[in-house]
DNA sequence: CCTGTGCGGGTTATAGTATTACATAACGCC
DNA sequence: GGCGTTATGTAATACTATAACCCGCACAGG
């Protein structure tokens, strides 16, 4: 049950980072407690929020924070910042690479003495499909 | 009641604005609004979401999604994007100049097709203060 | 002047998101 | 097997945000 990074995959944890994958962007922890609670597992908040966290912590899912949802990470193990672009229509979530920001970031945060641990790039815009369909 | 760039300025949204610039750091719609209400304005959460969104949409004030509450802007007036610093301890939220990061960020994005029109951009950390006194 | 219109602000009610606290069960280890 | 730790389940509640409706005032046009 423990795997090679010392993460313990549970069923239900399992069972939420399928349910991420199965589904192109982004799902709402009350979504996520109604798949979960349909497969027999819990059915009260906690369960679907403690699972989350799991992911999150520990690189499998990221949470967007725009949308109050989660999605699955799409370069899990490797170490990586990712910075999400969100269609504001269709509320596609796009995952980009975001180490050189991230490291903007920090540098242009240098002179406040602050020291930062976790960042978080969001976007909000119009995805391709979206601007094909409504355009101007 | 207009002002130069055509912003109407009311009570409740000036002192909205006040009390976001009293207080260093971010405040939560609901403190906002017992503020309001203990000044004899409304005391339903409409009157504060409506005066932040107002402030927020027109510059005047950010949200903080992290937080899940508001900060007065530093530069108000000034076209300018901005990326906020956050103290996982005390709270406390920075804001820092982010027009070259939006660049980036934009640059990042555009293998993906996306149209960037709102960018977000925040750091969790620690504050100088806090680095002080918790010390590894 | 007066009246129609639009915006702001007030209200009630409710929707949506997340956490605390506590009890029970499973696991990993010795 | 027994023990400490971690995970799961539950109930209850806290916190955040929006919808829908009404009223009144400021302003523009007649």
């Amino acid at each position: 049950m423990i795997d090679a990074r010392g993460l313990r995959m549970t069923p239900v944890r399992r069972r939420t980072l399928e349910i991420l994958l199965e589904r192109h962007g982004a799902l709402g922890a009350y979504e996520i407690l109604e798949r979960l609670s349909a497969d027999g597992f819990g059915h009260q908040p906690p369960v679907a929020y403690r699972a989350l966290d799991f992911l999150v912590e520990n690189g499998l899912a990221h949470r967007i924070r725009r949308l109050n949802a989660f999605a699955a990470c799409q370069h899990p193990g490797q170490e990586h910042h990712a910075a999400f672009l969100i269609c504001r229509l269709c509320n596609a979530v796009a995952e980009i690479a975001a180490d050189k920001l991230r490291a903007a970031l920090i540098a242009s945060s240098a002179a406040t003495g602050f020291d930062l641990e976790r960042t978080s790039i969001e976007a909000l815009g119009l995805c391709p499909a979206c601007i094909e369909s409504a355009p101007a």
